[in-house]
RNA sequence: GGAAGGAUAGCGAAGUGGCUAAACGCGGCAGACUGUAAAUCUGUUCCUUCGGGUUCGAUGGUUCGAAUCCAUCUCCUUCCA
């Protein structure tokens, strides 16, 4: 039976090329793990790997959902398990590559989903303190912080419909499959460079008028309101700010982003990191191809 | 040449004699996170061997005590010539 191979690592390092490189010298399978790119029509933002870039590579999980489709951890854990699945009955490597740290958590490890509907129980004409103060009476050991309503409300509902509360559950520490975490890193300054001037190809590739377009649909679900590179341009549309600016907060964002990956990886996961060399990525590749071949046999 | 205003930590900006190593915002850094996760939230941010040390344009002064008062100087902005 062929291991997963994770790939993880902060926005901008190169984890889309490696994992055509690995799925090419594996007989690999490439699956998104990535909450924005499960989307259709988010391709410029998102940095999504092209028809081209993807080299005959089969690639799962991509453009499967449209952007008024609600698709949470809950579809993901279930769809990326089938998927892993699918691949190693086929004598395949599954090649699990994206930012999302945990979308890759709920599908590897013994993260208990249940499906849930979506009606809530919880007054949310409340404010911040009453809502805390009430989940503290049911659950005098929550770690979540009062201002973190979204949390606290998820709390609360939880425990009104389970009638237990969140803080009980069971940690996710158990791995149910043979995986291998790839990690890919520089030196800070680097990456920012990267992520900054990533931004500027973008907006040559057309992010403007994607996000133009998204703009224009005025549809403002999650799946357009969640990814950096399109509500960061929308005061530029309604003139309010100019185009540096938000393309300035765009870079920020990324930037910021990239450092909560680090945070994510560093502490959920058993990672092995390689330090990229972007003169000549081959070199990284042959690396990590190595070093798989050395924890497989 | 004259008049007025200003110079505060990485940036912006409060503070106008002791409670000030200095509010607040931004940026930076670190962290949490089992259902919006490219999301949401938290902590921290002069230096330190944690005893203390050095700050508020510069220098000198007043005072028990100054970012705050006085003098001189430097630079910036606006206005008059």
């Amino acid at each position: 039976m062929n291991k997963v191979i994770v790939i993880v690592g902060p926005t901008g390092v190169g984890k889309t090329k490696l994992s055509i490189e690995l799925a090419k010298l594996l007989d690999g399978e490439v699956i998104n793990a990535d909450s924005t790119q499960v989307y259709r029509g988010l391709d410029i933002a998102t940095a999504k790997v092209t028809e081209e870039e993807k080299e005959g590579v089969v690639h799962h999980l991509f453009d499967i959902k449209d952007v008024n489709d609600n698709y949470t951890v809950y579809d993901y854990q279930k769809d990326a398990r089938k998927t892993i699945e699918e691949v190693l009955s086929k004598g395949k490597t599954p090649i699990l590559v994206g930012g999302t740290g945990l979308y890759i958590k709920a599908a590897l490890y013994n993260y208990d989903l249940d499906e849930e509907d979506s009606v809530n129980l919880v007054d949310l004409s409340k404010n911040d303190e009453e809502l805390y103060n009430e989940l503290i009476k049911i659950d005098p050991n929550t770690d979540i912080h009062m201002n973190n309503r979204k949390r606290v409300i998820r709390a609360l509902n939880y425990f009104y419909k389970t009638n237990e509360t969140l803080s009980s559950k069971e940690k996710a520490d158990t791995i149910l499959y043979d995986a291998i975490f790839i990690g890919l890193t520089t030196d800070r300054d680097t990456l920012y460079e990267r992520i900054n001037s990533r931004v500027d190809i973008m907006v040559k590739n057309g992010l403007l008028d994607e996000a133009k377009n998204i703009y224009e649909s005025n549809i403002r679900t999650k799946a357009i309101t969640t990814p950096i590179g399109y509500k960061e341009l929308f005061p530029y549309f309604e003139g309010e700010s100019s185009l540096d600016e938000c393309l300035d907060k765009i870079k920020q964002s990324s930037r910021r982003y990239a450092k909560r990956q680090y945070t994510w990886n560093n502490h959920q996961f058993n990672v092995n990191w390689f330090n990229v060399n972007f003169k000549n990525f081959d070199e990284t590749v042959k690396e990590i191809y190595d070093y798989i071949k050395k924890e497989t046999n």
